[in-house]
DNA sequence: GCGACAG
DNA sequence: ATCTTGTCGC
């Protein structure tokens, strides 16, 4: 079921092929619902470019009670250089393989980036969420390229991530006065039902839970795999 | 041409 | 992403 992938030649290849790709995007709520009993997992990757080695990390959580049930890792070459656009082809490699190595698959996959919110509304989660066929969403810590007004400062308030005139994602306050972060869309999840599962898996900090494991463990397996 | 630009 | 100490605040 999962697509394959596979590192493009160049960059007009890596474009080309994310054109055709986010025909395969389901813009359906056919995920979990926020909060239900489900697992979702967060996936992150940590570089040492002096060496060229990537590391990344796939960590599964309870969605209810947000314990941790799994965690996975893996490593190897840099595969592609990081370009505004195209980091998926960064990233991915290390990630699908981190999440392969997971016992079970989770229901819903957290990503670190955008997803639809791209210049050719094909970003890494969505990328992610079409090759595995998993529903999946992406919170970015910054706008990218993207334009809003700041959400009211109360926690769960949002505002809408415009690209131009159209919504690419939403701005959403996770803390009380704390910057908000930017929710987009992946696969088979919608903006509301996102923006939701952010809401649920970060009850104490600004970053949900998912993300905050996968970007511990994957620091750890990096200098583990840097560490001879 | 210059600046901006997820991680 | 990554390079990096102390420091202001709850």
């Amino acid at each position: 079921m999962p697509l394959p992938h596979t590192t493009p030649a160049t960059e007009a290849e890596a474009v080309a092929r994310q054109l055709t790709l986010r025909e395969h995007i389901v813009p359906d709520d056919t995920g979990p619902a926020p909060g239900t009993p489900a697992t979702v997992a967060g996936v992150d990757v940590a570089y040492d470019d002096v060496r060229g080695i990537v590391a990344a990390a796939a960590v599964t959580l309870d969605a209810v009670t947000l314990e941790v049930r799994e965690r996975a890792t893996a490593t190897g070459p840099v595969p592609f250089p990081y370009r505004p656009g195209l980091l998926a082809y960064r990233e991915l490699p290390a990630v699908l393989d981190a999440l392969g190595r997971l016992a079970t698959a989770p229901d819903l996959v957290v990503c670190d980036g955008y997803g639809i919110a791209h210049p050719r509304r094909f970003g890494l989660a969505a990328h992610l969420g079409v090759l595995t066929g998993l529903p999946s969403i992406g919170v970015a810590k910054n706008p990218f390229t993207f334009h809003h007004q700041p959400p009211a400062a109360e926690r769960g308030a949002w505002s809408p991530l415009l690209d131009g005139t159209e919504e690419v994602g939403r701005a959403l306050r996770t803390q009380p006065g704390v910057k908000p972060l930017f929710v987009s869309t992946g696969h088979r999840v919608t903006l509301p039902t996102a923006c939701a599962h952010v809401l649920n898996l970060a009850r104490r900090y600004r970053l949900p839970e998912t993300t905050r494991e996968a970007d511990r463990l994957c620091r750890t397996a990096l200098s583990a795999a840097t560490r001879p």
